[in-house]
DNA sequence: GCTTTACCGTAAGACGTCTTACATTATGAT
DNA sequence: ATCATAATGTAAGACGTCTTACGGTAAAGC
């Protein structure tokens, strides 16, 4: 049986941080859409409803920037949470090109509920990271991020 | 229009971080595709071969714990690496349920291209980010994927 | 006013990954 | 030896996202 190598020496250390960075989201995503299963959400459908209670009337091109999702991705999130009655599409006045999203009922009555399980999950994340390296990881990321900007 | 908030201040400080820790992954993959795409490979499909290389022999089963892909995802890409003539699966001797994966000529020629391709892209990435903030990035993040294990 | 350009959302299809179920083969217990 | 259990890879199908192309609408140029 091949030797276990993580990573193998060719890859350079460079390399080894850039699976990390891919790594992290990866587990992060996968704990995270169990913590939402019970309510019949994914990460996105959750962040999604993030962003129209924080700005009602949004349009889906809007949404797709916050999301950093395609507007046809958005548009299929957004089809699937009108479906499950989170979510109300209403013609926009003056503008019948566009939607403006809006939060149902029930889509209220378990944000609460999805918080608690966000902030359960950010514990476990950040366990052993401090206050001063959180601040530094949002820096870095942030410059990155930038970075990487078309 | 709805006004422009990135993030919206509902979301929490955290939220920001997490939503940093998926980003700066979606764009690096989207860039690092682009970069790659004159050879017809996607990341993964690099990363399996930088594996490869690095220890020939390997089973899919092996792969997949390198690359935090399930076993049928690895199975996909080898598929494809193998129609392409770059990976070739040979049975293992003594051991008949298994595949041990080598590499192509055809592979081995354009790995050095692609190392290029690849610092590149990590030099845009890291352009402004000292050898000592890297450093502390790959601690943290190492920390983090820790605390996400099962 | 009319035409051109830009914007918004949708449709259709491709792709990568995942989950579940399965067939084959090894390993270990008795 | 036999049988139960585990390991390995595959098949089939679901899901989320992307790309491209398109129709409808608004805004801007002339």
């Amino acid at each position: 049986m091949a030797q276990d190598l993580h990573p193998p020496a060719y890859l350079t250390d460079t390399d080894e941080l850039v699976f990390l960075i891919e790594e992290v989201p990866r587990k992060l995503r996968r704990l995270f859409d169990a913590s939402t299963a019970r309510f019949g959400l994914t990460r996105t459908q959750w962040r999604a409803l993030a962003y129209i209670f924080r700005t009602p009337g949004l349009t889906q091109t809007e949404l797709a920037k916050c999301l950093e999702l395609e507007r046809a991705s958005v548009g299929h999130v957004i089809d699937q949470l009108e479906g499950a009655d989170y979510v109300e599409r209403r013609a926009m006045e003056g503008n019948r090109r566009v939607w403006t999203l809006h939060l149902q009922p029930k889509a209220m009555q378990i944000l609460p509920a999805l918080r608690e399980e966000a902030e359960a999950v950010y514990q476990r994340l950040f366990a052993g990271v401090s206050k001063d390296e959180t601040a530094m990881l949002k820096r870095l990321l942030g410059t990155m991020s930038t970075n990487l900007e078309p």
